[in-house]
DNA sequence: GATGTATTGTTGCAGATGCAACGATGTCAA
DNA sequence: TTGACATCGTTGCATCTGCAACAATACATC
């Protein structure tokens, strides 16, 4: 047994090397870190969201979105203020400047990604989505 | 378009789950950080290899390797050596105690990924181990 | 050999990250 | 209403990480 051939291995350095291809874009035409390409992502296509719900639906912690929501405040890309319903709670929303910066970017990621993805054979692609959707189903499963 | 179809997300989240579950026995279990888990991983079943061998084959960048190896010596898990063939270059082989404790230790973790992979359904785990490889050879390819 | 260039491992340093603690707020039972 | 407990966002702090610089070594060309 080689570390080449463990499984669990092979999913995290084929994970890190799409997502470094992507981080490249988002970063370096974008001027994002990953926590705020993924809370920006969420914000750019609804009203509003809660500090909550971004923390559930980005898989990024509560320390993660509250740094990653100031840096995006500070760059004019999204609004926050309390939550009426729940003060505990912030409500996040995007500001023309965000929904016009994503975008802008996300043909350029999604271009990337294609890059990669593209040179697959199209039936290990499939394979793939199809796999990680179960992988994910079994992760966050009923146990 | 939202961000939980997104699939380059998707493989990202699959694949932090299943490393965070992993990392939680080889830590906790083995007081090892990823990079040493790594580092031991190749050094457990060879005799020895440089570190611009580690480095390549594990994924990590030459510190990386550096701090990983260093902290693996003090435990007396591995033991390095200036190499003859080239100075600028280090060879690192497993002591005893870390054969031993790789071998421990690696029983468990492939438990722990076993429990999460078993909770897939067969077809979609094939699937899955097929699309990682079509990735991987995509990624690192003739490009 | 001498010299210039490339590669490797290490280290310093600035920035990022994870974790625990804290105050503020909500919830629920008495 | 009061009190006990839970939840949320933020902040300090210790640690980790990535990046650039550096010294040592190898290699190619002359």
């Amino acid at each position: 047994m080689t570390i080449e051939t463990f499984f669990p291995y092979q999913l995290a350095v084929a994970a890190a090397a799409l997502s470094a291809e992507l981080e490249d874009v988002y970063r370096r035409e974008g001027g994002l870190s990953r926590e705020e390409w993924r809370v920006l992502f969420l914000l750019a296509n609804v009203d509003a969201l809660t500090s909550k719900e971004l923390s559930r639906r980005s898989s990024l912690d509560k320390v993660q979105i509250s740094r990653a929501a100031h840096r995006l405040e500070e760059k004019g890309l999204i609004r926050g203020a309390q939550s009426t319903q729940d003060r505990r709670l912030r409500d996040y929303a995007c500001t023309e400047a965000g929904r016009a910066h994503f975008h802008a970017l996300f043909p350029r990621v999604e271009a990337r990604a294609e890059e990669v993805m593209g040179q697959m054979d199209p039936d290990d692609r499939a394979a793939l989505e199809r796999g990680v959707e179960g992988l994910i189903r079994a992760s966050d499963g009923p146990d």
